[in-house]
DNA sequence: TAGGGTCATGACAATATGTAATGACCTTAG
DNA sequence: CTAAGGTCATTACATATTGTCATGACCCTA
C-alpha cells in the first residue's frame, strides 16, 4: 500500500531535520503546511510518528524506524532524476521573443542564466511578430499587448513607458527644444509598433505633428540604431534603451515620457503547465528584470 | 532534487503495464487523469518517457532506464508502510454508536467487517446519547439527526422509517385492527426518541390517541423487546427491525410507515483529516447498509 | 514577566488532480 | 473497405489537496 506521497516525502525532510520550522524552510513552504502534512501522514497510518511535548520534538519509535526504512527510497528517487535530467536527451527550452527584445535586453544577460542554470540549454528564436503557440512550437515567449490572450497565460515584465529620442548630435544640430521642432527632422517609424507616434503626440495634445514623411524599418533595433545615427527622432521604448540614454548615446526628449497601458509579458500556452526549465527561465527573466529596474546605470 | 510524487508513482505502474488505461484501472481514476499525470512528469524533467504512436504505447530508453531505476523506491516504500502499519501499535479506530443500532444492526455484521479487514481493530463505544466529538475522543460516530452540526462532517446511512409495531400474540389477542384500538393497549416509550408516537399519531391525523400512560425505556432496544415479549405497542424504526419483521417476531400495525426528515449518519469532525482506516470503515458502513436495504429477508 | 522560539488551528486562497465528454488515430473483424 | 472497439489526448469543468496568514498555546531563557 502506497501512502500518500506528498505527506511522505514532508516527514521524511522533517525526521531528518527534527523540526517543523526548519523542514517548512527546506521545502520553501511555511510551518503550518508541515504541520499539516504530518497530521494527514498519521491520520493514514493510524500511527503517531512524532512526538510532540514539552522539550520540542521527538520520533516515536516507530516513526524513527519508518523514517529509516523510507529515507532510502527518496535517496533512489533523487538519483535517478538527477540521472535522467542530465542524458542531455532532454529538449532544450524552446522560447522566442522579439528581435528588439533580443537585441536590446536579452543577449547581453544571458550568460547570467547560462551561469546559474548550467545544464538548461536553450533554443532561442526571434520574431519581429506576435505569436501563435498553435503554429510556433514554443514552451515560453515574449509578447507585447494587455497582457489577455486566449488561452494564453501571462505574467508582467516591464510596462510600456515611450517618449522621442534621438541622438545627442541631432539634438544640437537642429535645436530640438520644444514640440514644434519636430517639424525639423524626420521621424523614424517601426513597422510592428506603429502606434508609437501617434499615441505620444495624443498624450502631449499634438496630434497635428504626425506626418507622413520620415522613415519606417521593419523592427525597432533598426529604428533604434537609425537614431543613434543621428538619421532623425525615434520613439523609443525607455526600458530597452536604460543604457543608451544613461551613457549619453540616445537622449531622451520633451522630458514627457508616456507609459502606455500594453506591456511585455512572458507568456505560455494555458493548458500545458510549465515545465520546471520554464520556470526557472519565468523566475530569472522577471529577476533580470527587477535588477535593471533597480540600477538604471548598469542596466548589464 | 525530487519530481513531483504522485506523477512520479503514476508513472511507475503505467510504465509497468505499459498501457495508461490499465494503470488507470489499477490506480482507480480515469485515463485521462493517467495521461495528466505523465504529462506533467515529462515536462518537468523535459523529457519523453514513452512514445505514442502508430503502435501503442512505449516507453522510451530513458523512460525505461527511469522506471528501472525508481521502482525499487516504491517498493521500499510500500514494505516500510505495510510495516509500520502492522506494528499494532496503531491506535484502533474508536468509534461511538448508539446502544440500540449497535444492537440491532451493526453487531451481527461486525465479523464481515474483521473479515475485510482483518488488521483494523475497532473500539466501539455505545451510548444512548448523542455524541460531543470535543470531549468523547472517537474517530467516528453514528447519530441520528437533520445531517448539520456545526464543526461536523457527515454522510446519510438510513432514513428514519417509523411505524407502530408490536408481536403478534398482542396483535391476536388485542384484536389490533384499527387505530382507535390503541387504546386497548399500552405504549411503549423510548427515552431518547420521545417524538415517535407523537410524531406518528400526527402523521396518521389522530393525535389524540396520545396518552400519557404506557411504559418507558432508557433505550430503543428495550423498548422493542418489550414489544417482542407482547408488553404492548412500540414505535419502531423500520429499518433496525426487518429482521424481527422477515421473521414474524414483530408485525409492523396499520400500513401506514412514515419517513422523518431526520435519519441516521456516520459523523466525524470536520478538521481532522479522515484516517485511512475510518474511511474504510464508512466505505464498508454504507456497503452494508446497501446490502441490508436491498435484500430485507436476509438482513444479515 | 517579557521576548523569542516551538507546533497547532481556523478561515481562506491557490494549486493539483480528477472527471465527463469528445476527438483523432490505429487495429481487427465482418 | 467500412464499422466496431480499442488506444491516448484534449477541453471544460468539478473536487481535493496543499499552502498561507493570522493567530493561539506552550515552553524556554534572560
Amino acid at each position: 500500500m502506497i501512502p500518500p506521497l506528498n505527506p511522505l516525502h514532508v516527514f521524511d525532510v522533517a525526521a531528518r531535520h527534527l523540526s517543523f520550522t526548519r523542514a517548512a524552510a527546506e521545502l520553501r513552504v511555511t510551518q503550518p503546511a508541515i504541520s499539516r502534512q504530518i497530521t494527514t501522514l498519521e491520520g493514514f497510518l493510524g500511527i503517531r510518528l512524532f512526538e510532540r511535548d514539552k522539550h520540542g520534538l521527538r520520533l516515536t519509535s516507530e516513526g524513527e524506524e519508518f523514517q529509516r526504512q523510507i529515507a532510502p527510497a527518496f535517496r533512489i528517487i533523487a538519483n535517478a532524476t538527477a540521472g535522467v535530467m542530465a542524458t542531455g536527451k532532454a529538449e532544450p527550452l524552446k522560447i522566442r521573443v522579439y528581435t528588439t527584445f533580443a537585441a536590446k535586453w536579452l543577449i547581453t544577460r544571458l550568460p547570467s542564466f547560462y551561469v546559474a542554470y548550467p545544464n538548461i540549454r536553450l533554443n532561442i528564436s526571434n520574431t519581429v511578430a506576435p505569436i501563435d503557440f498553435e503554429k510556433d512550437k514554443v514552451d515560453l515567449a515574449v509578447q507585447f499587448g494587455a497582457g489577455k490572450w486566449p488561452g494564453v497565460e501571462a505574467e508582467l515584465l516591464f510596462k510600456d513607458v515611450i517618449q522621442p529620442i534621438c541622438s545627442p548630435a541631432l539634438l544640437k544640430r537642429a535645436r530640438l527644444a520644444e514640440l514644434d521642432d519636430l517639424r525639423k527632422v524626420q521621424l523614424l517609424h517601426s513597422h510592428y509598433r506603429r502606434a508609437d507616434w501617434p499615441d505620444w503626440l495624443m498624450a502631449v495634445k499634438r496630434p497635428d505633428l504626425l506626418t507622413d514623411a520620415g522613415v519606417s524599418f521593419p523592427s525597432s533595433v533598426l529604428t533604434y540604431q537609425a537614431a543613434v545615427e543621428g538619421v532623425g527622432v525615434a520613439v523609443g521604448q525607455l526600458f530597452l534603451l536604460r543604457k543608451e540614454i544613461a551613457d549619453g548615446t540616445l537622449v531622451p526628449l520633451f522630458n514627457a515620457p508616456f507609459e502606455r497601458p500594453l506591456a511585455h509579458y512572458v507568456a505560455w500556452p494555458r493548458n500545458r503547465p510549465l515545465g520546471r526549465k520554464a520556470r526557472s527561465f519565468v523566475h530569472w527573466l522577471q529577476a533580470k528584470i527587477e535588477d535593471s529596474a533597480a540600477s538604471p546605470d548598469r542596466a548589464y
